[in-house]
DNA sequence: ATTAGCACTCAATGGGTGAGAGTGCTAACA
DNA sequence: TGTTAGCACTCTCACCCATTGAGTGCTAAT
């Protein structure tokens, strides 16, 4: 019985040549071809021999006894803590993601969605990126704006510049000076608020001052909670779903189409993301550490972006567990780098 | 030689119970097949010389020699135009869709999005649906906000109650006078107009009478443009994408794949709905009529929806050429009471 | 006009076989 | 003692071939 710790400088050669090659063939690698492709002179029954060590110890497995070796998930684990070279981008890759962010963008989803369109065109995986998300978000001011007889819009504006709209429907009409009594009111009791903060009762002694119906009262305040609902909600979106139908270990068509749908139901990936978002820089899910049965084929890299202790979003890729991690990990790194960037320039300090 | 119009009773049986057959089971169906299931009163031998016309006709096709027929495009659309009958939707299926539809949705992009979702779960095939399209659609009000030192919000509202805003940011601080005097000066350029009738001068006009910056206005006027912009694209959204994968017409992943991205590609989409929904109450596409090369297997259904004459949408059924027509012409059209119900509602007789 | 019967065609299925890749083990070697 | 060449063994995969079965078209009988 070997140790983990004795994972001896040959031994991670043979592991890291293994991952290396099979990330790049989809092809259990034989002995042979270790010794052949990759220079550590030595013979193959040697790497044989360690490689029958690396098994047991559980880093690589056979598919069939006759058969080459594939990674094991905790291969791969290894192989990202402590093998894996991080392969910079090309120069023309750079100029291009460059190019797509500097365009000039207004809004901060299209910035966001932007940002997951390049992650997947570079990486060839599918890219997932979570709006900045505020929690318990101060409601800065409220707006009321008289549409027609019927109809008043309400917005919301949160701080970073996130902005919410809703219609209230009503019967009769209200004249423009109700309307700009009760706009001066809501403001008072809601702004640099949260939501929970603000109490009913508050709002039912609104009518007392402002001659208005109170079921208009009421509807007005549904629609800033459901405004600032939205607000909370951070978006998410998801790019080049189809990608993996490009990966052989996605030939199933099954297994497929099981993938997809899950790729689709973004309350799991939004608990996906928020899983991995706080903890560190760079948040590793190989395979089976997944709680998600269908994603145990996958694996999801993930890091955070916005501005510290203020609005934190998620960028991620995810892909076959056999995923070019060394690539994948300096693209989310560099658009994480060109994603703060704007952010700071969009929002500058405030919050 | 035998004419179209000399379809007789006969071969128009045979053909109906050779494309029910095939819409059920995806397999080329042979002449004993039909003599044994549909009683039609006639021997295999029979039904074989009728189906030999048939396929002289073009309204069927053999993948072999010795397989049975499948429909040709042709067959589908005689099929579709004269001898499919609508099978109307269970009790149960119904009260479903009807329980989804009156739960209370103020919007109407989720009205739309809740729609599309029905008629995927519905029929099993792919759903989309564009929400109504309000081309050189009338300004109705423009609204500016302060925000705070750096940053106005423009709020755009179109007649349907359609509401778009946008973030601009300025450098100096303007007071809520010039805000107001602006907000003022816009509007009276603005409402009741298309965007092409608002000419520059006139904007320019504005910087003589404001005192704000020229630059301000600008951006303020961009804003505005950008909004209608908005409001101009219609949204198009599309459910049970991945349900395509169901089918055993694509069972080959390439095929799979470049459907599955077609369908993505959401300007095609608009496309393909926009030429559909002009001309009938219900408009069908089948396999080679579509333009586009990938959607060749692909039939589309669409309708309209919406106020006459005012703001028009449009439903649809992607799916394979082999669909179950009768059942999803019944679904899309009950859907389609739905929504025009809930527009009317919603939105009453202005414009 | 219809149909029973028959010869024919062709895709699909399944067993059999050989090639190839890879392993583990042993014995020889530095 | 660590390394390696050699060899027997295992298992998959691709290919071939015969068989099966569904379906057709044609012909002759009803």
């Amino acid at each position: 019985m070997v140790w983990e710790k004795e994972l001896n400088e040959r031994k991670r050669a043979i592991l890291k040549s293994i991952i290396d090659d099979y990330i790049q063939s989809a092809q259990p690698v034989g002995s042979r071809t270790i010794a052949r492709k990759h220079e550590l002179g030595l013979g193959s029954a040697t790497i044989r021999n360690e490689m029958a060590d690396l098994e047991e110890l559980g880093y690589i497995s056979q598919p069939h006894t006759s058969a080459g070796r594939i990674p094991s998930d905790k291969g791969y684990r290894f192989y990202v803590e402590n093998l894996m070279q991080i392969q910079s981008l090309a120069k023309n890759e750079m100029a291009i993601i460059r190019k797509a962010m500097d365009e000039k963008i207004e809004e901060i989803n299209e910035l966001i969605k932007r940002a997951s369109t390049i992650i997947s065109n570079i990486t060839g995986y599918t890219a997932v990126v979570m709006a900045p998300q505020l929690t318990r978000s101060l409601i800065k001011s409220v707006q009321l704006l008289n549409i027609d007889e019927r109809r008043l819009l309400v917005v919301v504006v949160a701080g970073g510049g996130i902005v919410h709209n809703r219609l209230v429907n009503h019967c009769g009409t209200i004249d423009n000076t109700h309307i700009a009594k009760l706009n001066q009111a809501f403001n008072i009791i809601t702004s640099g608020k949260t939501l929970d903060q603000i109490s009913m009762p508050m709002v039912r002694d609104l009518q007392k001052d402002i001659n208005v119906p109170a079921d208009v009262i009421l509807s007005v305040f549904e629609a800033i909670e459901d405004c600032v609902r939205k607000i909370e909600t951070a978006d998410v979106y998801l790019d080049g779903i189809t990608n993996i139908l490009n990966y052989p270990e996605f030939n199933d068509l099954i297994k497929a189409r099981e993938v997809l749908d899950i790729l689709k139901e973004k309350d799991i990936i939004n608990q996906l993301v928020f899983d991995a978002s706080s903890k560190k820089q760079l948040e590793f899910k190989i395979g089976s550490e997944n709680e998600i049965n269908e994603m145990k084929d996958l694996s999801i890299i993930t890091t955070v972006y916005g501005r510290e202790g203020k609005d934190i979003g998620t960028i991620g890729v995810i892909g076959p567990t056999r995923m070019t991690y060394g690539k994948v990990v300096s693209s989310i790194k560099y658009i994480r780098e060109l994603l703060n960037r704007e952010m700071l320039r969009m929002f500058g300090d405030d919050s």
